[in-house]
RNA sequence: GGGAGAUUAGCUCAGUGGUAGAGCGCGUCGUUCACAUCGACGAUGUCAGGGGUUCAAAUCCCUUAUCUCCCACCA
């Protein structure tokens, strides 16, 4: 049966992606030759969120060009796939879900049941997103899909792997060496999802925000003489001050504020430094105090110090050792909870003046005043001011206005509020405003980890490219911060740390209301260590019970905790010589950052802790292919923490690229619409076209615009290799051999030639994707199969079909086609799996047969030089032809005045081609006859004798023009040549090369002069 | 404010010292038995501007401009 004329991707793709699924081709070790290096990649898990985009079709078609392209070179090839349970978009997709649908929102429901709704969310995602892979025609190895919370507790059946067990032992292993710990520290705050989230997931966006100017007025009405200067140090302003002007983009802090701070060198404030001053709206006194931290150039160079909202006042606050009065709770709503506040003013007045107290007590009290509570925060923001405003403590500016009618001037008073711009911070994932938020956090303490990372860079142990990456790398890991990894949400790793009470050590040695934690891998062990330090504290047994933490918010985890948000003071709950019958510990409520499981998706995913063959034998792994936007959140993560739990780096090479941006190189966005889902380009142009367009964009550094005029061109270049394929199956190709596993002996040129070609193609797609520059592998296999194979090879082989050589013909294009398919396999697998079975009986699928190792020995020059002069010939032909309108129909005679020997054999022995291939009807040998067409090519000098069918005038401007190009070109060499300094400094080769070229253009120049000569004669 | 990168044909991009390329697009021609998802031929560039190094610069250095991205606490 005749093959079709074009490959029909929409039936073979799921034909052929079926049979490789069915044969898991892609099972690691598959193909592997015995004691084979090891090739393993651990595929970037996507979130179990929802579908792959684009940008994902890129990164996993490289990965798969890699894995196909070591597998069929006998290469223990491992890739492992699997899946992210991404906590917070997760939970953000299903809880979007569950309200689409109507159903209880996540507090109704309650832990346990949340927790199974999302991972039927998972399952869902998960199918689409291993379905979107295998349409890609990745060649994972589907049994050993992963997910980084399988083996978590609840996990429904089938999700029963050791990924869970895997985090929570690093957890514990980093805790008990003292790399993980647990303080109130100001961190950032999502009030939408009413988590902490880390540094890298804060975006900060600059937004057009206000600064307003406030009057704190001095206590007990005192002034000060208030001195300006300008940078001469004249006095440009002097008057006498009963307050301090702050500016502030954030009003609705000053509730908060501990103290108004300038900078100790500033002159205008040096008098009152130490004085006390009004926080308006507040009935509160706070302290002028001095630190480095002002700008005094910068606004009035008093700054409102709130340090349980800013991270600047926060450092500022810590060193002057002021209270830090939460504002909000976890939506970012003034607070409404604890003591009115009359009572809660009175106690801070008494902390101000002295009174012993500690952080939770400061953090227990509620400085809101009751008229803003329950407001929120922007809300409470509108009202802050206008209240100043009404009591007159704004600063104001004057305004002019002209009386139209009167032509009198009226000034009037208004409150100073400046429009700026502002740079403010939002979550990633929600979009709202981050509210930095004074919470109890765990934390790695990654400045302890993060050494051997930087070290293994620095010593090229791991390989960045490209090399920007690493410095990227660099900047980031000399300068860490402490890794803030507990997150107020369900959906993830429940931290494996219960807390139980103290014992009072300051007292009489009974239980307290601080607490104890208990770091364990689980319950029971935990009940042990429990039961243990009970013991050893009361000197008997006390039971245990443990119970697992439901609710995370704050006031919620402070009660389980123990602390009692109401308590002055920390005090013995019982005496010391009463035994409880029963002690509860109850587990933290928080889970880890996904990130902090994703960082051990390398060794996670091979079964550690267990010490099993695919750990010993695939990691470290090979290569990481990830979006240079995760080199923080995920690949410096994994580095410091696969170095700091098993020693090892977990990939010797890390291979970035961008974003995938449309043709335009606008980020693709759901809001512009402007997104290309890969199964709809899939549908339309096949995956082959989608993977060689993602392979010919990889260009190391660049902006990746995909375009899909591009990828049409692509599929039309599988449909030029199908058709390659069409013509020689139609010509008895594959007929009576088997899979030529060496290069047939060839005799003829056109033979020897191809076979060079296909030499050098190889050797090229080796060097390319052997550096990741999968474009330049893409463009040689275009050009080589498009530009030689189909463009000359199959021409040239059609008139031997006919002559004695079409046996050792059909054997070489046999081959040469074979070749084309493995070279191409790896970007595009579909068309060329199909073409491998469809021509012919194979021992085995293209995926798993081998890739060449032929070389230099297939090149033969002789054949080389001899086609570059036919094909340049003919060439030249043509385009002559072309230029004077000599009618592509109309078959010309060619007579040959100059033949130097080489040219002269190659002539004769491609005398078919030529005729062929150039509309020649005869060749023949001697002087040029009247009224021709010229044509020189090295060693040869040609007229096509066309007289009466040609415009003369044509002729001649054609000459003329070539003519001027040579001599300009001439003009450059010479000029080169004669420079006496190019010959005393230029390498040998190049003078060479020069010299050379210029005889070549001036004997090309000589042939055309004479050519012009013999029309002039014309007329 | 700091850092990285970009600027080459109409468009999207290659090109790490030897006188500029590809794909698409464009124009002319084409129904010879692989292919119109094709073939043949053709046109198109002061390689962002300026300066420097060099026998020689798109390429190396300096500078200016424009753009992109990342990081950063100026109230």
């Amino acid at each position: 049966m005749p093959m079709e004329k074009t490959f029909s991707p929409a039936d073979a793709e799921a034909r052929i992606s079926d049979l490789w699924i069915r044969e898991k081709v892609g099972a690691a070790g598959a193909n592997a030759r015995p004691g084979a290096e090891a090739f393993s990649i651990m595929i970037p898990p996507p979130n179990v969120t929802g579908s792959l985009h684009m940008g994902h079709a890129f990164n996993n078609t490289l990965q798969d060009i890699l894995i196909r392209w070591h597998r069929m070179q006998g290469h223990d090839t491992l890739w492992q796939v699997g899946t992210d349970h991404a906590g917070i978009a997760t939970q953000m997709v299903t809880e979007r879900d569950m309200a689409l649908h109507q159903e209880p929102n996540r507090r109704e429901m309650g832990r346990e049941k949340f927790l199974s709704r999302v991972w039927q969310q998972k399952v869902k995602s998960r199918g689409t997103i291993i379905g979107q892979l295998q349409r890609l025609g990745a060649s994972c190895d589907w049994d050993r899909e992963a997910f980084t919370m399988s083996g978590a507790p609840g996990a429904p059946a089938g999700e029963d792997g050791n990924f869970h067990d895997a985090v929570i032992k690093v957890f514990v292993d980093m805790y008990n060496k003292g790399l993980i710990y647990r303080g109130k520290r100001l961190v950032n705050w999502d009030p939408h999802f009413e988590t902490a989230i880390s540094d890298l997931e804060v975006e900060n966006i600059e937004v057009a925000g206000h600064m307003w100017h406030f009057k704190y007025i001095l206590a007990d009405k005192q002034t000060y003489e208030y001195i300006e200067k300008d940078e001469d140090g004249t006095i440009t302003l002097r008057e006498v001050r009963n307050y301090i002007s702050i500016a502030t983009t954030r009003p609705e802090t000053m509730l908060g504020d501990g103290a108004v701070a300038v900078h100790p060198s500033d002159a205008r404030y040096q008098s009152i430094i130490g004085k006390m001053v009004h926080l308006p709206l507040c009935d509160r006194l706070i302290p002028i105090i001095a630190d480095e931290y002002p700008d005094p150039t910068f606004g009035s160079g008093a700054v409102k110090i709130t340090g349980a909202h800013d991270f600047n006042d926060y450092q500022v606050a810590k060193r002057n050792n002021l209270p830090m009065y939460r504002l909000m709770d976890t939506r970012a709503q003034m607070r409404a909870d604890g003591a009115p506040y009359a009572d809660a003013v009175k106690r801070a007045r008494e902390i101000a003046a002295g009174s012993p107290t500690d952080e939770n007590e400061v953090d227990a009290l509620n400085l809101v005043p009751e008229k803003y509570r329950g407001l929120d925060r922007f809300e409470a923001r509108k009202q802050v001011i206008a209240d100043i405003n009404a009591l007159g403590l704004c600063v104001s500016t004057l305004h002019s206005e002209i009386d139209p009618e009167t032509g009198s001037e009226h000034l009037t008073r208004e409150p100073f509020v400046e429009a700026k711009k502002i740079m403010q911070p939002f979550g990633d994932r929600s979009k709202v405003v981050i509210e930095p938020m004074l919470t109890d956090q765990w934390f790695v303490d990654t400045a302890k980890i993060v050494g051997p990372a930087l070290d293994a860079v620095r010593s090229g142990a791991t390989k960045i490219i490209p090399e920007s990456g690493e410095k990227t790398y660099f900047h980031w890991l000399e300068n860490i911060e402490p890794w803030c990894i507990s997150r107020q949400l369900w959906w993830g790793h429940q931290i494996p740390v219960w807390y139980g009470p103290a014992i009072d050590q300051s007292q009489h040695g009974g239980l307290s209301h601080d607490t104890v934690s208990f770091c364990a891998v689980n319950a029971s062990e935990v009940q042990k260590q429990a039961e243990a330090h009970y013991r050893a504290a009361f000197g008997q047994h006390v039971r245990i019970h443990v119970e697992s933490g439901e609710s995370n918010s704050i006031t919620e985890v402070q009660r389980q905790q123990g602390v009692n948000p109401s308590a002055g003071t920390t005090s013995a709950l019982y005496n010391a010589d009463w035994v409880p019958d029963e002690i509860t510990i109850r587990r933290d409520p928080d889970v880890l950052d996904t990130w902090f499981s994703s960082g051990l998706w390398p060794i996670g995913t091979l079964g550690w802790p267990e010490q099993t063959p695919e750990l010993q034998k695939y990691f470290p792994t090979s290569t990481l292919i990830t979006g240079a936007d995760i080199i923080f959140f995920w690949v410096a993560r994994m580095m410091m923490m696969q170095l700091a739990v098993v020693g090892e780096v977990p990939f010797k090479t890390v291979y970035l690229h961008g974003l995938v941006r449309d043709a335009k190189g606008k980020k693709m966005s759901k809001s512009l619409g402007n997104v290309i889902d890969p199964l709809e380009i899939i549908d339309e142009f096949g995956a082959d076209a989608l993977r060689f367009s993602n392979a010919a964009m990889a260009s190391l550094g660049g902006v990746l615009k995909l375009d899909t005029a591009r990828i049409a061109g692509y599929r039309n270049f599988g449909t030029k290799l199908w058709n390659a394929c069409r013509f020689a199956e139609m010509n008895g190709v594959w007929e009576g051999h088997a899979t030529q596993a060496q290069a047939p002996k060839a005799t003829a040129t056109a033979n020897r030639w191809i076979i060079g070609e296909t030499a050098k193609a190889l050797s090229e797609v080796n060097a390319a994707l052997k550096d990741y520059r999968f474009d330049n592998a893409a463009d040689a296999l275009y050009k080589f199969v498009w530009g030689k194979v189909c463009d000359w090879y199959v021409e040239f082989a059609k008139p031997l079909f006919d002559g004695p050589d079409a046996p050792e013909t059909r054997a070489t294009m046999a081959w040469v086609l074979d070749q084309s398919m493995i070279l191409l396999h790896p970007m595009m697998p579909f068309i060329t799996e199909d073409l491998w079975s469809t021509t012919g009986t194979r021992a085995k699928l293209l995926v798993h047969t081998d890739w060449p190792t032929y070389g230099a020995e297939l090149l033969n020059a002789e054949a080389a030089n001899e086609m570059t002069f036919v094909t340049t010939l003919i060439e030249e032909i043509r385009s002559a032809r072309a230029q004077v309108h000599v009618p592509v129909g109309l078959k010309c005679d060619l007579v040959a005045t100059e033949l130097s020997q080489a040219a002269r054999t190659a002539w004769q022995r491609n005398e078919a081609l030529i005729k062929r291939m150039a509309r020649i009807d005869t060749l023949t040998e001697g002087p040029a006859p009247k009224g021709s067409i010229a044509v020189a090519v090295e060693g040869a000098s040609l007229s096509i004798p066309l007289a009466g069918l040609i415009d003369i005038a044509e002729e001649k401007a054609r000459l003329t023009k070539t003519m001027d190009k040579l001599a300009k070109e001439i003009g450059g060499l010479k000029g080169r040549l004669n420079n006496p300094n190019f010959a005393a400094s230029a390498p040998e080769e190049v003078v060479d090369e020069a010299k050379a070229n210029l005889a070549l253009r001036e004997d090309e120049a000589a042939k055309l002069q004479a050519a012009l000569k013999r029309l002039a004669e014309i007329g």
